[in-house]
Order: C-alpha cells, then structure tokens, then sequence
DNA sequence: TTAAAATGAAACCATTTGGTTTTATATTTG
DNA sequence: CAAATATAAAACCAAATGGTTTCATTTTAA
C-alpha cells in the first residue's frame, strides 16, 4: 500500500472507492467525515483513500488535526480517451457496419 | 474463477485484460492465438478471458477443437455512464463554475 | 488409428487486497 | 495541563488475484 503502483483503472475497480468518489464530487470532506458514511472502519477507508491519491484522483490536505481529502477528477479523462476507442463498436449502426467491412476476411 | 462475480470495473483493472480487449477489436481469435501475443501462459490467458466473459465483455464459442473469442463492448457502456457524471468537472469552465456555486457553503 | 493440436480442469503457490485491531502522535479544548 | 479528537502506522489475517504445472478430453490430420 505504498508505492505508486495504482493506476486510475485499479482505482475505479472497487465499489467503496467509487462511493467515497461520489461522496467527494460534491464538498471536499476530512477522514472521519468520509468514514462515517460507510460500514467499514476509518483505518480502511483512510487506505482506500490512500489508493485514490496515488492515482491521483484525490489529495488531502491536513487542516488542524484533520485531514481533509478532496476530489481531483482530472485522471479520469485516461479512461475516457480509453472508452473513446470503443465507442466507435457501439455509437451507430455505420460504425459497426465499418467494423464488420474492416474486419472481413482480413 | 467461477460465478458471475466480477463486473466491468473489475475485468479492465487488468492490463493484460485491457490488451485482450485491444487485440479482439480487431478480430475474433482463438484462445492460442490470443495467448500468443502474451508472454504468460494459454491458461492464464484462458482465465482472463473467463473473467472478461463474467463481464459481458467478450464471448467465446466453440468451432472444431479451438474456441473463438468475441468482443462485445456494449458493457463498456456502464462505464462511460459512470464517467459521465465526472466529465462536467473538468468538460469547461462553466461546468467547474457551476460546481462551485452549488456547493459553496451547503 | 494413432499422434498432434487446442482446450479444459484441477492443484498448487506467492503476492495483493481489503479488512481488522492495537499502539502512537498531534492537535484542540475545557 | 489533561482529556478528547483525528489521524497515522504497524502488525496481522482471510480471501482474492494472477500466475504456474500437470493431467485429461476432444478434435483433427496423417
């Protein structure tokens, strides 16, 4: 749990840090505020905070004795330039016609 | 490695399920085929494709002894839909102005 | 009809993950 | 200052993850 070596899309995979997301699009919140929200203990949620920073979609800031974490939505534009590729499979019927084209007996 | 526990979140966490992904855009493929632009073993590829197919995300059907895999991104949708609620954060500068406003002292 | 090819299935393994409890350290506040 | 609050850090744990190897089954092809 230390290293950088989470990425935005490990990030996203778990449903807590996704909520704890959702919790932080709308005000910036410390630790004990966040936790308080969901049925597991501060210690963990403060992990999966910790895994949200190091895929930058968090950061927190110490106030006081507190530590208030706030949302950094920017990391997710990877996963959209990533989802953009495989729009072109769903958006409309022409695009799929173009696939099927492009990928006959090749 | 059995019931339907993993969804689309989970199935492109992984890298190497990302590449599957990537390579089967192009053109459905057997297990071997797919396993062989991968430096691990067929049956840990295998085992990605499982999770992928938990998923919706790929399917595979079985032509003569070899199994052909399939990729169907129609549940890639679920997660542009979760995207799109972070896009207004970053999309333009009304959108972060919009933000602020509504959440400026609530 | 036997050997090769492709997959399936099972057993096993090390590491990671998501959680806990316990102990320590700052920071307010009465 | 002492108690309460908020977090940090560490040790620990069970289950999941991502991989392996080995053995069995099905399907071609010579």
């Amino acid at each position: 749990m230390n290293a950088a070596k989470h990425d935005v899309f490990q990030a996203i995979a778990d449903p807590t840090r996704r909520d704890v997301l959702k919790l932080l699009a709308h005000k910036e919140l410390p630790i004990s505020e966040i936790s308080s929200h969901f049925p597991i203990s501060r210690t963990a949620v403060a992990k999966h905070l910790h895994i949200l920073s190091e895929a930058k979609l968090v950061s927190g800031r110490k106030v006081g004795r507190e530590k208030i974490y706030q949302l950094h939505p920017e990391p997710l534009k990877e996963l959209k330039d990533w989802l953009a590729y495989y729009e072109q499979f769903w958006s409309n019927k022409l695009s799929i016609l173009k696939h099927v084209v492009e990928n006959e007996d090749n």
